[in-house]
DNA sequence: CGAGTAAGACTCATAGCGAGAAGAACCGGA
DNA sequence: TCCGGTTCTTCTCGCTATGAGTCTTACTCG
């Protein structure tokens, strides 16, 4: 009921202390590999461990927190790189609340899970200079119970490409249909086969949309040309791409 | 990273005070609809007004809180009715915490989806004397934002169904295939292809077992006694069952 | 120039699904 | 007791989607 115990001369001084904070799991993919946006943390507790960025919660929706988090590690201030920023995709992921997950009090992290293009190494700001992209399958031994948090949001992102056209948050504008699978690839941590996924990416309405262009040149390794296609309108692919390798069913 | 600003000498009553609460959407299905469990608030703001069950988190996990919340809102005591209670199927949602939702405080609320077999009505209970079982449908302008809530919750239901063999939660221990179709039908609003249904249902691996049983009569407008089922140990289905009229893809 | 690579179009067999039909079991009312 | 109506359960038919594989063509690199 959000409310019950205080009427009039409530003081909210009086309440048990709850922090309430967000915290990201950006992932990315560079060189092929899902990354995600690690912090080196330098305080007690977990001094010298590995974090996830993010921080308290302040006069703002928690998206914009999770928003200005992202921001701020990535030394993408918001102003500046603007246009950086509105291409990730940000959603809720879930909340982590259990007592004693933060030794120090009551500490509520309210997780989100931002999927963005290959964005830049986060040398440049200062606050950012303890950030950078970390392979996902390197990434253990987090501190509090960011282990959790980023394999559920692994699981998530896994789970959404199959249903939802946002592997194209992971490229840029134009793609061709080999960048999209390659997207599908890092994420799934599997290899697909090229015409099958060609024939599906293809069928699905609304998934992608063709620009009538190719690219200039062929493949670093050769082959054709490829066709050049953007995001469609679609926000459900519908039949969805299932993985193949789900090892049926989990019991 | 859920730290920062403190570090010793630090005292919880400087933070700007912000509320956790806990908001249950919880659905069951009463005469073949499916309904919420409401509560009718007393106090302002939005005295008179219908509201999702909530209430603080205290020293305890947040799933923790929010079974405690339904419990004393449905009248069954953890320890009384304990049986009952172990059925609940219980899921986090979201977690909404714009400023202003609550006109008092800021205010961070994370909402949970439970899954239960039909429930008694809640008029036992002192504190549970004003809440109620309400179909969904007839759910409208909820206190604060319960509304939105409560339709992210449906949602998540619905979409659920689809891949769980959550629908198993709504019913007895021993359920017929056409329960089953007839929690699908509630909670999606729309009828099945019975046939098409029973063969999907028994092609699903871990979906449902038989228990060798059948019902002792037939249905009471007639009709052939049906086998009886159990669930199965399946966590997700392969194949899915999806839903019909989804008017596909949305765009 | 030639080997290797990738894009894209194709075939083929199989699985899954929507729609409909049919038979049998069972109800309640006439 | 008989009968119309209802439900369970199984089947058929046609279409679509999918996995696996082949083939042609266009390109890069050495």
């Amino acid at each position: 009921m959000d409310e019950a115990i205080f009427l009039a001369g409530y003081d909210p001084r009086d309440y048990p202390a709850v922090a309430v904070t967000v915290d990201v799991v950006a992932l990315t993919i560079r060189d092929g590999r899902l990354c995600v946006l690690l912090v080196e943390r330098g305080e007690q507790p977990f001094a010298g461990h590995r974090a996830l960025p993010g921080g308290f919660v302040r006069e703002e929706t928690l998206g914009e927190a999770a928003l200005r988090e992202l921001a701020e590690e990535t030394g993408l201030t918001p102003g500046q790189e603007k246009t950086e920023l509105e291409r990730v995709h940000l959603e809720q992921l879930q909340t982590y609340g259990n007592p004693g997950r933060d030794p120090r009090m009551r500490v509520v992290s309210v997780a989100y899970l931002a999927f963005a293009p290959s964005l830049p190494e986060p040398t440049a700001g200062s606050d950012a200079a303890r950030a950078y992209w970390v392979p996902v399958e390197e990434a253990k031994d987090l501190a509090f119970d960011h282990d959790e948090i980023l394999a559920d949001g692994l699981e998530r992102a896994r789970a959404k490409l199959e249903y939802t056209p946002l592997a194209t948050a992971f490229t840029g504008p134009e793609f061709t249909i080999g960048e999209l699978r390659q997207v599908y690839a890092a994420v799934w941590g599997e290899e697909l086969h090229a015409g099958n996924f060609h024939r599906k990416v293809l069928s699905v309405p609304g998934f992608v949309e063709s620009t009538g262009e190719t690219t200039a040149k062929g493949g670093e390794r050769g082959g054709p040309r490829a066709k050049l296609y953007r995001a469609g309108d679609a926000r459900l692919l519908h039949p969805a791409l299932l993985r193949p390798t789900r090892e049926d069913r989990v019991r």
